[in-house]
DNA sequence: TAAAAAAAGTGCGATTTCGCAATAATTTTA
DNA sequence: TAAAATTATTGCGAAATCGCACTTTTTTTA
């Protein structure tokens, strides 16, 4: 158990919300999940299933979206190992109002709902945890309203940079952002059309804010690219 | 106490989190609770204040704001009688996102922070109640950016229309809208300019889909209202 | 490894929406 | 109740962004 990738992303890492579990507890959940594996462009759920259970990803990179006026997809989230997928459907006993979807290969692994609840209800910290945490995610989905109504199409790019290297952390070049996403999934994280993306992507690589190599983008100017997140 | 509006509209109404809790929760949150008045246009807490407790909005209707690019305002949320204010910064142990104003005279109840944790803690059913309210917002919130960031003018407007409705229900004709925001609330709640709301109000009422008169809004028809806002 | 498919990049006219000014109507204040 | 302030309305020109077609490059598949 000490070895699983599901114990050390799930249970014991310090961030989890279950880091603080008795061992007990934790043996309990590490004994009934279950793992699945999905390759780049699997579905893992759908807009308007019923969540069963807390799925949480223990390796690779997982976009939420919705789709919107004609079939137009808007990342809500991305998700990334030792985070959970769908839990806001489940907590509010909803089916899910996004879909979920590896964009790289991934893996994820599950605590049946009537699990996660028996521990929760027995423990009112846990409980606490999650709701401090879906209040965060509340604040952070408000503001992003903001910024993708308000901002300019420049500010709103350089704003999904920011919050892919947030998300995703560099490369050990502490420059190349680890994340290798298509310009699609740029421009759906952005409110753009893909066009726009590689337009706009293409002029930050000109005034030397980033160098582009396909897919990777590496950040050369992070405090330019923080003003013009910032100046809208 | 039993006449109280406070006891009335947040510990017993059937709707509120609080309704199943035990005669002497209710009775302790009732002796610490405190209440205060705002006239129209007041503010009740600002974007970077630090949340000290549980606002309850007992009359009135209070908007919650952003400020964005250039100090746009954008409406998140409204509340109605009944509701929250603020407590997604209080559970997420952060500063205020928003800010509050009445827009119209309003009285406000507060739990202190230290009260009702207390009770939280004694309670996990609340706790689980609350984080479904909490998850539920989230879902509201991830919707409304797909919405404000996709649709059109006039789909925008019809859906906040449809939200006004939903939120404040209508007057006993069964076609006003029982709120009377200005035209620059309309605005700030669908995302476009003062001026654009007025236009698309004034083409709706050409339409005959609503009739207008001040601040007076009539539903003439409600199907095609819908429809507007589906279309985007 | 060649063909097919998918993704990336570019150009430009068409639309949507904004910005702002000017005016009118309504509400508040002295 | 008259003056001042606020809110509502209307009209364009300007700017931002989209839509879409077309080309090039990269990746996948047979």
């Amino acid at each position: 158990m000490y070895n699983d990738k599901f114990y050390l992303e799930i249970l014991k890492n310090k961030n989890s919300v279950f880091s603080d579990l008795s061992d007990t507890d934790k043996e309990t959940l590490f004994n009934h999940h279950s793992c699945n594996r999905y390759k780049k462009g699997e579905i893992i759920f759908k807009e308007g299933n019923r969540p069963t259970a807390l799925i949480c990803l223990v390796e690779g990179k997982v976009k939420i979206f919705k789709e919107g006026v004609g079939g137009r997809e808007q990342i809500v989230r991305l998700a990334r190992p030792g985070g959970f997928i769908g839990y806001r459907a489940l907590f509010a006993k909803e089916n899910y109002l996004a879909s979920a979807i590896a964009i790289e290969e991934s893996i994820v692994c599950s605590i049946d709902k009537e699990d996660l609840y028996h521990i929760m209800e027995n423990n009112v910290q846990i409980c606490l945890k999650i709701l401090q945490m879906t209040a965060t995610e509340l604040g952070m989905s408000n503001t992003r309203t903001v910024s993708l109504t308000q901002k300019h199409i420049r500010g709103r790019l350089a704003e999904s940079l920011l919050f892919l290297i947030e998300t995703y952390s560099f490369e050990d070049d502490n420059s190349t952002i680890k994340a290798y996403l298509s310009r699609e999934d740029i421009a759906n994280l952005s409110n753009m059309t893909t066009s726009n993306a590689i337009r706009t992507l293409s002029t930050f690589a000109g005034e030397k804010v980033i160098s582009l190599d396909g897919r990777r983008i590496k950040i050369l100017n992070l405090s330019k690219l923080r003003k013009i997140s910032e100046l809208g």
